[in-house]
DNA sequence: GATTGCTTACGAATACAATCGTATCATTAT
DNA sequence: ATAATGATACGATTGTATTCGTAAGCAATC
């Protein structure tokens, strides 16, 4: 019954700015969706306030500027994407997925540690 | 000028189907998109034919029955998206992605070993 | 207390995606 | 020849996402 909620693409860029910060404001998110979309202040809003609809996020309305929180989580909302890139795009492969990302930019060298450990309790499985 | 061509979601679940096959008729792509769901053979066609004005397949029309090829090289869709992803779902760090790709799942032995040789490509740069 | 600025609410317009019904044509079977 | 089958073409409808204009409230400033 509880059908997964999945935010379409301007949602993720507001959800994606919420998450950043923890929660914020319609302006603090708008200020910045501003930088890469030419879109007006209400466009922000009126999404925002749909999210809040679908559940996606919540507001505190104790103040006249209400202040939006993320309820999805960023972490549900990564397996749901990856899973379904990775049939899609990857004819199901996830180590195809991790070939093509590896391959898109070097990865810093606390990260490169980390992947290696990863692969390490991987192998020892 | 020549602005990217971003496929919807059911354009994609089409093209995965094309680039299986290389090519394929419309009843052959509608036959396995019907076993994920429900539409009926129309709305195949359809969007099919739309995909063909946008230019994310030709087709070859000298049998009554048209053959679909993807113009859209699967490798140019997966740097697309795996792109916005990492921007939108893991704040633009790849190695996020990898981490998260690697948990989901345990790669095969063989799989595990090209990601191995790709890191040490890397560390050796 | 009027004006200004910033806020939310909300309807409505627009755009785009997805779906399907119906017409039409070609080929094959009766 | 006629009917049945299976294909494309295409308009129209429905659904959903995105966008914005306008109204209205509240608080600070003039």
């Amino acid at each position: 019954m509880n059908k997964t909620i999945r935010p379409t693409e301007s949602e993720l860029d507001i959800l994606s700015i919420l998450w950043e910060k923890d929660s914020a404001t319609v302006r603090e998110v708008h200020e910045i969706v501003q930088k890469t979309k030419d879109v007006g202040y209400t466009t922000t809003l009126k999404l925002m306030q749909i999210m809040n609809e679908k559940g996606l996020v919540t507001r505190n309305v104790s103040s006249k500027t209400h202040i939006y929180t993320p309820t999805l989580k960023r972490e549900k909302a990564q397996e749901q994407f990856v899973g379904k890139m990775i049939q899609t795009l990857f004819s199901g492969s996830t180590s195809q997925l991790v070939l093509q990302a590896l391959g898109r930019q070097k990865p810093s060298d606390s990260d490169l540690a980390e992947i290696k450990s990863m692969i390490q309790k991987i192998e020892r499985k």
